[in-house]
RNA sequence: GGUGACGUGGGUGAGUGGCUGAAACCACCGGUUUGCUAAACCGACGUACUCUUAACGGGGUACCGCGGGUUCGAAUCCCGCCGUCACCGCCA
């Protein structure tokens, strides 16, 4: 949620930031609402402020004047403050009313982007920060896409998957298995080498702490709900781990913070079909290691570029090839200022998949948590970030399919102490 | 799931209708004293909204788990919800 006075000080700038994150031309009218509603809001605070203020003096009279005997005197008043609080009632709620209509316009309206933002409307206007500078690996004809050599070696299976649950659903087993859990283990530790507190997060959420990530209202489509209990299942850990610090005044020196958590994501997503969706490539549960930043406003980018660069860490030590895109203003999600999308280039299907997306939400999500550190005398909003480091299951399909042998797949080097072998056949 | 107790500021904890935005103590912060540390003493010490001020600041309103009610007036009384703790039942 942008912040009201943000919007009051630079309306300019934030009709031209929706216009590149493609918010709909005939939708802007909603900012002049928004601040024409706070006008409002304003003034019908102040108008009830006096109006209680009134009362609680006369209150205070009445009291006294029954202390000293004065019963008429106190009777006379008693209708004055009936009269007030008729009044008073009526401005609370339009009070109410004004400050639920003015929650639901900024719900509405995205985050702005940085001014690095690239205008598009769509993936291929997504600018490539940093190409992958050497050759994109070669497979021979007989080379094969992964949900084959998973067949092959045993590594996950879908149509179980679909027995036990539906489709979307992998099973892993085996050698497989451990390669997951051996991924998780590598994320997991090389984040808490960088100074990352690892949390284990619960997987369902309450809706407050979906709406204060931004997962509602507008997304809602995308989680399971579980409805008997009112829980959403987390589309990623970001949402729990972010929110461990809604409502929460921190003080400067607290900053930055910084946490991993590994968990399972769930997507409901509606999804599209055909070879794009096939094996891992998008599936409905997958586990995640998400690296998540609580900084100062003035730090926030720097610290962006230290996320790129642990994610790039990864891959480097996984001998993955990638690319880093830059979104543009379409293809951004609501919440996020400014963010990056690594991309795993998958040999067998020739395809980029994407592993990782490291975003600067800036104040968009702490206003809705108020999430805020002391500066000086007063508060102020922090800055948050998350990233994946990595997505596991798009990283498994693109390392059995890179790294294929005649006699199996090759783990890299740095999994091995973790999986315990080199080849999984 | 059942029964009982309880939910006050960063912490402990006082407060059963007006003098309580809230005692006291601890922690934190500033200062005095001090060779350093410690101790002692003094002071400041919530958040949000709003009005006012060039600014420092000052005024007002709301908030004692959350929501509603009674009352001229509610942390204090009433109702609902949520949560915590204890005991019982069940259980990985």
């Amino acid at each position: 949620m942008l912040e009201l006075n943000f919007i009051r000080a630079n309306k300019s700038r934030v009709l031209q930031g929706l216009k590149i994150k493609n918010f709909p031309q005939e939708g802007l009218q909603v900012i002049d609402d928004i601040l024409k509603l706070d006008d409002g809001r304003k003034e019908t605070q102040t108008n009830l402020d006096s109006l209680l203020a009134e009362r609680n003096q006369l209150s205070k009279s009445i009291g006294n004047l029954m202390k000293s005997g004065q019963k008429a005197e106190a009777e006379a008043m008693r209708e004055k403050v009936a009269a007030l609080k008729e009044e008073a009632a009526q401005l609370e709620e339009s009070l109410n009313d004004t400050k639920a209509q003015l929650e639901e316009l900024l719900l509405k309206v995205p985050n702005i982007p940085h001014e690095s933002v690239p205008p598009g409307t769509q993936p291929e206007d997504n600018e490539v920060y940093k190409a992958w500078e050497t050759t994109l690996p070669e497979l021979g004809p007989d080379a094969l896409p992964h949900w084959e050599l998973a067949q092959k070696y045993g590594v996950f299976d879908l149509e179980l998957g679909v027995k036990l649950t539906g489709s979307g659903f992998p099973v892993y087993r085996g050698k497989g298995a451990k390669l997951e859990r051996a991924l998780i283990s590598f994320f997991l530790d090389e984040a808490i080498k960088a100074g990352f507190e690892e949390v284990i997060p619960p997987l369902m959420v309450n809706e407050d702490t979906a709406r204060a990530t931004g997962q509602l209202p507008d997304k809602e489509g995308q989680m399971y709900f579980v409805e008997r209990d009112n829980l959403y299942l987390i589309p990623t850990a970001e949402v729990p781990v972010t929110n461990i610090y809604r409502d929460v005044i921190l003080d400067e020196s607290d900053l930055p913070i910084k946490m991993t958590g590994y968990t399972p994501c769930f997507r409901r997503e509606a999804g599209s079909y055909g070879a794009h969706v096939r094996g891992l490539n998008r599936v409905h549960q997958f586990d995640k290691v998400e690296i998540v930043v609580l900084d100062h406003p003035d730090k926030s980018y720097e610290t962006l570029q230290q996320m790129l660069a642990h994610v790039s860490g990864l891959l480097d030590k996984l001998e993955l090839p990638y690319r880093i895109l830059r979104l543009c203003g379409g293809d951004m999600s609501f919440t996020s200022a400014l963010t990056f999308d690594f991309e795993v280039f998958s040999a067998a299907q020739k395809r980029w998949l994407e592993v990782s997306s490291v975003s600067n939400f800036e104040t968009f999500q702490s206003n809705r948590m108020k999430l805020r550190y002391r500066d000086g005398k007063s508060t102020r909003l922090v800055h948050t970030l998350n990233g994946s480091a990595l997505a596991l299951a798009r990283i498994v399909a693109a390392l059995l399919e890179n790294n294929q042998t005649p006699e199996g797949i090759v783990i890299p080097k740095v999994l091995r102490t973790y999986t315990g072998f080199e080849l999984l056949n």
